[in-house]
DNA sequence: CAAATGTACTGAACACTGTTCAATAAAACA
DNA sequence: TGTTTTATTGAACAGTGTTCAGTACATTTG
């Protein structure tokens, strides 16, 4: 009477993986080892069709539902290779932080530690607009995880502590003088992000009839026209 | 066959509104004016509901259903008062702005304008760590309403036009000359946005070291400084 | 080779969410 | 006394993240 009957046609996805591109050179290996690179192109393949979904749709509008359909999977298997929504999301707010660390690696070139901590916000910002949502995910999102300091934001700590070594360079060529470096490093980071986080969250539309583009420009010229006085 | 049977026990919780201190005096006024009243006094009771359990839960945690059960109404009913959530947590953004503004109006009594634009960075900080959850529904969270020049702004428009005239006060005593002020006031305003930002969604936790209340007290101090020699 | 084990996957189910709406009952009006 | 208006209900709809018994295939073991 209160039995309840399970059937359930467990029609395994092969198909899909042969007929991938991205399942290939299987046959030249140990299974245990092809096994395990299987598990981690299916995490690639979850992953990709997340990252499709956000970046189209956002964060809050991306349901796990949605990742399965995209890549013709049922909701439940996506557990079988992430832990949790939040799992996924830590990936792709890890990617966005290479994303974003690979472009100020540019400013390695750069000899003049001014002229390079400028530029950091230059690039924050440009990151910003082009990258809204992993932006969103980075910096504006409520941590899924609760264990902020399990690791998650390891990457991050190392972006701050890049940006402290080039406050800490100007400093050496006398400029800042007389500011705590850490303090000081905060409030620069808090200043661009600002910026950045007015624009993500959409509070930069009524503002005095000026467009997005100008109040982040102009508004991070002003910022860089007071720290040329310090 | 296919016909689906309502049975809806309609009753009236007049008895709620009889037991609520808010609904007393109904005997000596009109008709028309009592019933509006009456409504008023509704909406006040579930946005009261709604502000209980948005401060205690967060936005995301605050659901109708919640709020309906707080005070003993069924989902549907609140739909009767409030076309939508998003015209709940209008509300209560509005509500947020009206406490910060209330806030900044202390400082009408400061005569120096340069002071007076230091002590509006001071109370927005002091602002969000009190308020950390009027402060993501006012800045943080991804508007609802998608019109967001309706009016639901309006009154932050009101707040920056204020700091614009703080600015502009400054600039006649010749401070920040050969600024731009309304790009000076949204860099202003962002800087100060940015550390109360990071706050509030948690990014502050892993930063070499410090509590919140160091990295925002000192860090605006830093700020200050710079505005200092501008 | 056959049986047992392990791994990958399915989809129904659970407890939620915001929102709609026919049914209802009380109040106001005629 | 009807009749209409207004306020309220709770079931229902379509969605969410997550869990899990069941299934099928691959691999390992006897």
């Amino acid at each position: 009477m209160n039995s309840v009957q399970y059937i359930c046609i467990g029609l395994k996805s092969d198909s899909i993986k042969r007929n991938n591109p991205a399942f290939k050179n299987n046959n030249d290996m140990g299974i245990a080892e092809r096994k395990l690179e299987e598990k981690q192109e299916m995490r690639k393949l979850i992953l990709n069709a997340a990252r499709r979904i956000f970046l189209e749709k956002g964060y809050e509008q991306t349901s796990m539902r949605n990742i399965a359909t995209e890549i013709n999977y049922s909701p439940g298997s996506i557990y079988f290779h992430f832990k949790d929504k939040g799992e996924i999301f830590h990936k792709l707010h890890k990617e966005g932080f290479e994303l974003l660390i690979g472009r100020l690696k540019v400013l390695d070139t750069v000899a003049d530690p001014f002229e390079r901590l400028k530029a950091v916000g230059r690039i924050f910002i440009q990151f910003a607009k082009e990258n809204k949502d992993y932006y969103n995910l980075m910096f504006l999102v409520e941590e899924p995880g609760t264990d902020a300091q399990s690791g998650g934001f390891q990457i991050a700590q190392e972006a701050i502590n890049h940006l402290l070594g080039v406050v800490e360079e100007c400093q050496q060529q006398g400029k800042f003088k007389d500011m705590d470096p850490e303090y000081f490093t905060f409030m620069v980071l808090s200043s661009i992000h600002g910026i950045c986080a007015l624009f993500c969250k959409d509070r930069t539309t009524n503002f005095m009839n000026k467009t997005n583009d100008q109040l982040m420009q102009h508004g991070y010229e002003a910022f860089v026209a007071l720290l040329e006085k310090g």
